[in-house]
DNA sequence: TTACTTTATAGATAATCATCTATGAACGTT
DNA sequence: AACGTTCATAGATGATTATCTATAAAGTAA
């Protein structure tokens, strides 16, 4: 048996040639004249080195080695039938496997946002690299990962950032502090309070800075911590006031106040980013197309700010390209 | 997915280069040129109409869908490769089907020669038809069965019978018989018992009056009785006196004595017996050999006369022409 | 950078394949 | 015997395939 010169049009054809028990009518079937199946039969057979086929009143009938034939055929030809519908998963990108970088800050909406994803799309495998935002963006220069979650974008001629949830930076004190009594607080007065901030370059100190800056404002005391939980349990011992991600602290409400402080929350977003330079694999453009398309199931309606328009533009452009 | 333009070629290949992860060591293993293999890759990505590769230091890795297609060639080419082995085996006899007609009175010897062969080829398939000489005759006549056991085997052109096995046919009386003490009983003594037989154009028949002809003597009394066991229980209870194959009476022994009569036992012998016009299927070749080879296992020696010679020269040539 | 990989592309050619029409051979049914 | 099936064979043709050599492009290691 010469495998090589096997090909599956000959199974196919032979398959149903069995079916049918007849070669004219295999023929029809196949949009085919009948001596081109014959022919057709004929090198199948030549490949198999056995006859397969034995006249019968009134058409053919496998031998012995082309019943098996037929049944290695069948299993042949269903096992690519699955393949091809595996293939064709892959290409609507309802299968498969993608990469998302995230700032440490954004866990506490990520899960939120992938839920009702794996709901509609169990077969889509994500990887979750999580860093602080100096590590990410490394990630993001390195082009390691399919899609980013900033917020603060980076910058750069090929970046795609589209801003689509609010991330209200919110001021927070124990609730026995004396400011969390009061409304409109102006932060000038807390000026004198030693503050907790996460590391230079982290999104939200950089939002906070500069807000302090365009309102003039020193503080004298702060403590850096590299962490948001670490952060949100110091303010609640009373060893400080933060500033933090509204999502951040609705997740645990230990001891904690907001604070009504003049000009909070203060005005942050979260980005989806890509690099614009590189088609998204599929199961990523089907993120970000569910992503657009389910916001409001994953949070509160106040927090949306879809402006993906343009990744998805560069989505539908890339799957026009393949 | 097109599986019309997908060849088992193409995918040993493709198995080969992911196996080895390098295109030109897979090209080299196959003894093809690096750019032959490159493009039969191309095809086959074309077929299944996504990438299936990508590049990586020093070679190439499969893609997604690229390893699911692995594992489907893999799959796929296993099959066949286990169908090959099948094909071999029936090409080579030791898998597939035969048939054999056999006279009624063969049965007797039927199970002795079939268990060994049975033991070596347990994926034969033999399918018996028994019946009487004229149905056997008949069915000769049709072609329906591969081979045939006769005793006395049909004349024609195109028949091809071997002699095989002796046949001998003993005159049997009940024990308490006169003629069952006597040594060498004249059977024109016997001339006036009730003789006991099978039907006319039976083998055993057919010999037995050949020799009643030949030797001048007319029995006065006989009975035909359509089934031999029914004859053996007959004689048993005293209902008068036969002519059996030997091999029939040693299968029970119910108050039966062999007769010690004057010729003697008759000398008959079995046949196998083939159309020389039509190539035998290859199992039935397979046995006509095992029975040549083994005739001593399965019978006691003084019944072997194996004079299989044609029929093995028919085999033979029937070899090599496919 | 240079040298040595690696894979991809281009161009050429002989083989093979897919497919048709026309025709023949075998078989069973009027 | 004549007819209508069924399958097989022959001959023709354009498309596809298998395969090569030569060369380019891209990446890796010195």
């Amino acid at each position: 048996m010469n495998v090589r010169h096997l090909s599956f049009r000959l199974l196919q054809v032979y398959v149903e040639v069995v079916r049918l028990g007849s070669v004219s009518r295999a023929a029809a079937r196949l949009h085919l004249t009948q001596p081109t199946v014959s022919q057709q039969l004929k090198r199948l057979a030549e490949a198999v080195g056995t006859d397969i086929l034995e006249g019968r009143a009134g058409g053919v009938r496998p031998t012995r080695a082309g019943e098996e034939l037929f049944r290695a055929a069948r299993d042949v030809l269903n096992r690519f039938s699955d393949f091809g519908d595996f293939v064709d998963q892959v290409r609507a990108g309802s299968r498969g496997r993608f990469s998302i970088g995230v700032v440490t800050t954004a866990k506490y909406i990520l899960p939120r946002l992938l839920v009702p994803f794996y709901r509609d799309y169990p077969n889509v495998e994500i990887t979750i690299n999580i860093g602080n935002r100096g590590h990410v963006l490394e990630r993001y220069r390195q082009d390691a990962d399919d899609l980013y979650f900033f917020s603060h974008p980076p910058v750069g001629e090929k970046t795609l950032a589209g801003r689509f949830l609010a991330n209200p930076l919110v001021l927070i004190a124990p609730q026995e502090h004396w400011a969390a009594a009061r409304r409109q607080v102006p932060v000038s007065e807390l000026a004198g309070e030693r503050f907790l901030s996460r590391e230079p370059g982290s999104a939200t100190r950089l939002v906070f800075e500069s807000w302090l800056r365009d309102n003039d404002i020193r503080l004298a005391n702060t403590m850096q911590i590299e962490s948001n939980e670490v952060i949100r349990l110091s303010v609640g011992e009373g060893l400080g006031l933060a500033v933090l991600s509204e999502h951040t602290i609705s997740a645990g409400a230990e001891n904690l106040a907001v604070v009504d402080a003049e000009g909070f929350p203060l005005s942050s977003y979260w980005y989806l980013v890509c690099h614009g330079d590189r088609p998204l694999p599929p199961p990523a453009r089907r993120f970000v197309r569910h992503l657009d398309g389910h916001l409001e199931e994953c949070v509160a309606p106040r927090y949306i700010h879809n402006e993906l328009g343009p990744i998805l533009d560069f989505i539908s452009a890339s799957d026009r390209e393949s």
